[in-house]
DNA sequence: GACATGATTGTTGAC
DNA sequence: GTCAACAATCATGTC
């Protein structure tokens, strides 16, 4: 488990704080770098907070800090049994199989650039991946299993 | 008006 | 193998 690597450093806030401080900073630059390459994959804690967020909303409509969202889920994503988590990795899983499938097509698209069809394939792979991404949808895993 | 920050865990990528 | 960065969220503060 190295995400417990987060909670030694919650006696060092200062290295998240900077991570988060350089991933807020670079978070344009970053995008401005790379706006084509996929964002990772949400863990299959991200899955749940997504639905816990909302969860959480609805009992704490007064809560608006986010901060206070991410420390409850943390600790009811801890009280949880991996058979109640089991369905979000599952989620998670999906989720990380269709980033693979973007991803090679980012890749595939940075060789075609390098190749010196930038513009133009530029345009094109984005049709290729929307392709996938739509016809992905449904077979991402078979295409995985396929390939 | 636009961007950074606050907390959480997991995963990925890089070295 | 280890560590840093980043993924979502959104009201609020700062510039």
């Amino acid at each position: 488990m190295k995400g417990g690597r987060s909670k030694a450093e919650d006696n060092g806030n200062d290295t998240k704080l900077k991570s988060r401080g350089a991933k807020a900073g670079k978070r344009k630059a970053k995008a401005a770098k790379d706006p084509n390459k996929p964002k990772r994959p949400p863990s299959a804690f991200f899955v749940f907070m997504e639905e816990f967020r909302v969860q959480f909303k609805r009992e704490n409509p007064d809560n608006k800090s986010v901060a206070a969202v991410g420390k409850a889920g943390g600790e009811k994503w801890k009280s949880m049994s991996d058979a109640e988590k089991a369905p979000y990795v599952a989620k998670a899983e999906s989720r990380k199989n269709d980033y693979n499938k973007s991803m090679k097509a980012y890749n595939k698209k940075l060789a075609d650039g390098e190749n010196g069809v930038e513009e133009n394939e530029s345009d094109k792979s984005k049709s290729e991946v929307n392709d996938e991404d739509e016809d992905g949808s449904g077979t991402a895993e078979e295409d995985e299993d396929d390939d």
